[in-house]
DNA sequence: CATAATGATTATATTCAATAACTATATCTG
DNA sequence: CAGATATAGTTATTGAATATAATCATTATG
């Protein structure tokens, strides 16, 4: 039988830690690779004074115009009153205009403005190519499945 | 052409919202799903009074023996200082047990008990059965490729 | 031996998401 | 139509998770 420092067995590489069980459950590997993604959208993001939350939310206001704080906070799963910071700042730096709708006066609709839209698509642009840095391990193959299999687990679950 | 109602194109279902651009972003895609999933992991270990990052612990301790804390912080990315408490709490729990090494004093070598092992290995079939409510959607194919393109990307990238 | 490095700890600060309460407006129901 | 109820946005507050900095004991190094 070959010494256990050999066959690391599963990740957590390092001084041979194992990690079996740890390393059969989705939530802990998806966190992991979440988490080492994260801080290179992060820092791109962050050349344009943009936070990941910040940018989301600019990137569905460019693609939906007039779409309201709600629905805004329902497509990123986040509590209507987080919300409201975010917005103001990309107001205040001239991102995207909030407008009071005549027919129900309760309600704004959020338009990303030109620089909104361009710095939107700016920043996309980078953190595709930061993301590429940790892809560039996969294939085009496996960039699509990794994308199928994800649109797959993304569909409802109890909230 | 169609009325732009017509094909979500991208996820974010629910009234017609697009959001192609974030759609695209891996980064995204995993928090998404990853946070589908967190929960319902969160919801069964709090019925042993764990958390995810002290059933991680009792985890990688039981597949560990002997292993220190720095090393068992590095193995799950976190900071040692936060460690403290978690081990604290695992050690009065008897589910871990502390011993100074002898032949380094400063170290600690941290085992699972019997108790301990008994409840990670419960604990971990609940996180499993979990998980299945969400990896219900895929079929076996899918969910093979789905852990070894995320082992794939686990491997290291600029920290 | 003096100094630096390491492991564990403590205290502190930052960040982020969740909750509750409030205002204004809109909708529903008798 | 009046009053109750619901919705949109806002504000303030909280708690949890994570990161940072300083400290102490021990070990390693020059």
């Amino acid at each position: 039988m070959p010494k256990p420092d050999e066959s690391p067995d599963s990740g957590t590489e390092k001084k041979g830690i194992t990690d079996s069980v740890l390393f059969s459950l989705i939530g802990y590997r998806l966190k992991r690779v979440y988490m080492q993604i994260q801080p290179l959208a992060q820092r791109v993001l962050a050349e344009n004074d943009l936070r990941v939350v910040s940018f989301s939310c600019l990137s569905i206001i460019t693609d939906n115009p007039g779409i309201v704080q709600s629905e805004l906070a329902d497509a990123l799963q986040m509590e209507r009153s987080n919300l409201v910071v975010i917005i103001d700042e990309l107001e205040e730096r001239g991102l995207i205009t909030r407008k009071k709708i005549p027919t129900d006066r309760r309600r704004y609709a959020l338009t990303a403005t030109l620089r909104g839209r361009h710095l939107r698509d700016r920043a996309a642009a980078k953190v595709r190519t930061a993301e590429d840095e940790v892809l560039g391990w996969l294939d085009e193959d496996d960039r699509d499945r990794l994308l199928t299999i994800l649109g797959r687990l993304e569909r409802r679950t109890a909230r």
